[in-house]
DNA sequence: GAAGAGGGCTAAAACGATTTAGTTATCTTT
DNA sequence: AAAGATAACTAAATCGTTTTAGCCCTCTTC
């Protein structure tokens, strides 16, 4: 059984392809076509099962109604959680999304792009690694509208984006912990090649000289890139027994370290937050749930789906307007949630 | 700056639109282009940035390399890990994914079904929900394959479908809880209104009567569909401190019901396993992590995503064969993961 | 030197929609 | 009754590909 086209309507109605497409978008008034033949021409397609090709129509338009959305893992909680409020979004304002993960690879990143243009899709909501920015200029010259999320890049003020205010997150989270008499406070982060990963160390070290504290290079903890979950967890382990050992406070830069914090503390008999407090950015299912419970900071996710969803279809709607008022980072607050781990 | 297109190749190469489709489907050789022109035209699209047009050639040729996705839930732990083995193993057979959450509503996912149809995908991968049946049946009718995982028909075995075999894995925990000297089992499960639930549940029954053991109704708590995160926790702490109150054994018979187990738990001070043993099905982060860590029967996701993915690729490559060798539920067996909390 | 074979390319139809510019018939208007 | 207006449609181009059929040229071969 093949697929029921226009043209068998039209056939079938006894009219043109013409009148069974306006009739079809709703334009069958507009061009004067009579009451009884609309009645007829939906008769037949509610009867054929019509359902209009959207390759075809997408071909003609120039327009898919669909938007592009690539995250770094979409099977990590966070990215997730940003997948569904985006879709939700995109759905009310009748556009379908199509998802992908880079999973942080620059090359498969410029892949997924690459995928997405092919496919026409007409915008683009993007969680951007390294050295991407010439592909995306690359987008928006086409005409194809792009909003970064979660990351930025401070040199291009020309690609809008909406984050949280990483910065200020970081910054209240010490804030608290100096505020609960932590002293000696170890952070524990990924390679900050990106901005919003800069930002959030710059502002460890930046409140530790506020409050006149030594910065000390060996508390802060990097976990390289790319590490299998053991290897990664091995090295946490070793910075939890080596030179965050006198540590009083732990702070975790991102969700999956704080998952690795927990899950070495664990292992090492640390007990929180007798002899280590945890501080972790970014929430997570566990870390409301654990043992004890874990304090964070937590991004307003659904905010900055919503946000950069309505940022990305205002820019489909000026399509052709190059300059649009409000470029700079959108960048919105976190939220400090106190749990018993501090 | 527009999109080039192949007659913009074309045009620039001197040459025919034909050509350069030819050559950049490596039909040029079998279509006896010179090496000359092959090497012209080549220059050419690399130098102009060329690109095709997926809606263009899908259109033209009824394929488009995608196929749909169809889970429950895409910020769900399970279906999340499902849907990233599904997508990597498509890129093998150089197909790409798109996927939808039906957030288990019948109408979404008929709705969902119908877009993707519009957007011509050749394939689909589905977890189904209730009376979807009829809908499935007219995708095969048009000639595109589906695949049912994670859920089934069984009165429609010409829907072909791959997943846990949920009577087994259910049966073998039973058996572990009993050999561990635990007598008195409660069970925590949503509605078994779909075969997969209904199977798990027999098992549960099938067990006690084996074993000669009371099958008490009121031990077996069904948390209702679609209640809120607080409403279906307030359901599970009723079960604990009423009809539940003296089991000394709970089997979660999913992993959602599970993470509701351990924070009712946590809530209500009930301690694991010395009150009450934890045996739930399926995997989380939180059950591994967890103190004490969770027991679970495990289920092989990425052999159901692979599998899945073999199906359907198989009844893509011969559409048009009706009949194919199997279509019996493809059942692979669930792995006990014994924990700390029995 | 005519027929046939092959090499190297191109024209044009087709896929399924949308949209512009007509066309034809009927109705006003003067 | 001629001119213009309007109502009710339709023809055909177009989007960017793929693919079939065929064209033209040169070379063999007898």
């Amino acid at each position: 059984m093949k697929k029921v086209s226009i043209s068998d309507i039209a056939r079938k109605a006894g009219v043109s392809v013409s009148t069974v497409s306006f009739v079809m978008n709703d334009k069958a008034v507009k061009m004067r076509i009579s009451r009884e033949v609309i009645e007829k021409v939906e008769n037949v397609a509610r009867e054929m099962g019509y359902r209009p090709n959207q390759l075809a129509r997408g071909l003609r338009t120039g327009k898919t109604k669909t938007i592009g959305l690539i995250v770094e893992n979409i099977s990590n909680a966070f990215f997730a959680a940003m997948a569904k409020t985006i879709e939700d979004e995109a759905k009310k304002y009748d556009y379908k999304v199509v998802y992908c993960s880079t999973d942080n690879d620059e090359t498969k990143a410029r892949e997924l792009i690459s995928m997405l243009s092919q496919r026409q899709v007409d915008g683009y909501i993007i969680t951007p690694t390294l050295n991407l920015a010439e592909e995306i200029r690359r987008l928006q010259a086409e005409n194809k509208p792009v909003v970064l999320i979660d990351r930025y890049f401070p040199e291009h003020e020309e690609i809008p984006s909406v984050l949280v205010d990483n910065y200020a997150g970081v910054a209240e989270g010490m804030e608290f912990l100096f505020a609960k008499g932590y002293q000696n406070i170890g952070l524990v982060t990924i390679e900050a090649d990106m901005a919003h990963m800069h930002d959030r160390l710059q502002a460890y070290y930046d409140t530790l000289r506020k409050h006149d504290m030594p910065q000390d290079r060996r508390l802060v903890k990097q976990v390289p890139y790319g590490y299998v979950h053991e290897a990664a967890l091995e090295e946490v382990e070793d910075f939890l027994t080596g030179d965050g050992k006198d540590c009083d406070a732990l702070f975790f830069l991102t969700n999956y370290l704080g998952v690795l914090g927990i899950e070495a503390a664990k292992k090492l008999n640390i007990r929180i937050p007798t002899d280590k407090a945890f501080l972790c950015f970014d929430d997570n299912d566990i870390f409301r749930l654990y043992t004890p419970t874990i304090s964070v900071i937590r991004q307003p996710i659904c905010e900055i789906g919503q946000q950069a969803m309505a940022a990305l279809i205002e820019r489909l709607r000026h399509t052709g307007t190059e300059t649009l008022p409000e470029n700079a980072p959108i960048k919105l607050a976190a939220e400090l949630v106190p749990r018993e781990s501090i």
